[in-house]
DNA sequence: ATCGTTCCAATACGTTCGTATTGTTAAAGC
DNA sequence: GCTTTAACAATACGAACGTATTGGAACGAT
């Protein structure tokens, strides 16, 4: 119960704020360029005030990861089919294309999570980020191209489980080549629609 | 034309060895954990003999995965298929398991890959490594479907560069859920392996 | 009005960093 | 045997690092 809540400021927002300074610099320079200093020099803050609201830099990385893990499920949950049910398939190319770097936010999503990798080798909590998010995407794939094929739309003799992996694997194999430019956000689509089209009869 | 060339010493091994160091810090730790003193601690060398053998850092991290493409090339170059000439679903799923981190030596050269990427953005010599490399791969792939098709392995009506494309993004995609233990490097090749059975008839 | 607390800027401190410099040893050429 | 040079080890140095500390401004509670 605090007795005394002087000078109140939104911690969350301040936080936030910070962390999108790190990502910032992690998505182009990697984990390395990552300081208290450079961190607050990009965010226009002071060093100080990152220390007001980190305890460690240990601290300001871990928050880094969950901010931008929160911004995803966020980008997920309002998703929410804006123009009505989706079909199977509207469904699989909406998540299909999500995890394909194709814009600037989509960029530095991708880009951190490749350089916070090395890092969930040695760290539980950050490993716990990958560990449960894979699953459940095989998963909602799965299940995807299973409705489809009740729905007629895909042969029955599909298996979606092996169906699931290769979607997410030729989606998920667009990443490096696309933000080394090595092909256009819009190669990278047509690839993927253009197995949607084998795919679906 | 050298007049003097007193206590000569085998220049390549011992920047080898020192490279060895660094990518087996890169691995484990990232290239956040890379300093001229940690590799020489790494390698039991002094931190004097690794200045002797590089100019400044950013050549001794240039030189290291020159040497890790160097080791996978001579790998690659040493293959030869030893037992005889190789069928084309032979060779496929060679060069689809060597892209796999299955053992302590390829799963060393997959993180080190993943440490590098974000490098490679803003260094072209990095890049040209992957840009080079990559669609030398998918032509590889696309080539040898070719050939078991014309044997009448492989349903002519398959497209030969969209299969290639699948079979290197399910290969791929292995990467991430094996090095972080989520999957087995023997899961790994049986995906690979359950997928092949369906495209060879 | 004052007190207490939050918020934060500024500075200080000890460590580690990349790299320059210096010194020593040993082998090759004459 | 003497000189020269490669091959280091060791030390030095300034910059940058993470973090502890200090101090002040601002605001809510009393």
């Amino acid at each position: 119960m605090p007795v005394d809540v002087p000078r109140q400021v939104d911690h969350k927002a301040r936080r936030d704020q910070i962390a999108e300074a790190l990502l910032d610099i992690v998505a182009d320079h990697g984990l390395e360029a990552i300081s208290v200093r450079a961190v607050a020099a990009q965010a226009g803050v002071s060093a100080g005030r990152i220390q007001h609201y980190f305890a460690n830099k240990d601290e300001l990385l871990a928050y880094a990861i969950e901010y931008q893990d929160w911004l995803v499920q966020q980008r997920w949950n309002e998703q929410a089919w804006p123009e009505g049910e989706p079909t199977p398939r509207e469904a699989l190319r909406w998540v299909l294309l999500e995890t394909i770097p194709r814009d600037d936010r989509r960029r530095r999503e991708w880009l951190v999570g490749v350089a916070y990798l090395i890092r969930m080798l040695a760290n539980p909590n950050l490993r716990a980020l990958y560990v449960d998010g894979l699953p459940r995407l095989y998963r909602l794939l799965a299940d995807l191209v299973r409705m489809a094929q009740e729905a007629g739309d895909i042969a029955p003799d599909r298996d979606p489980d092996v169906e699931a992996e290769l979607l997410f694997g030729l989606a998920d194999s667009q990443g490096p080549p696309v933000v080394l430019g090595l092909r256009t956000p819009e190669q990278a689509t047509a690839a993927i629609d253009y197995y949607l089209d084998h795919l679906f009869q």
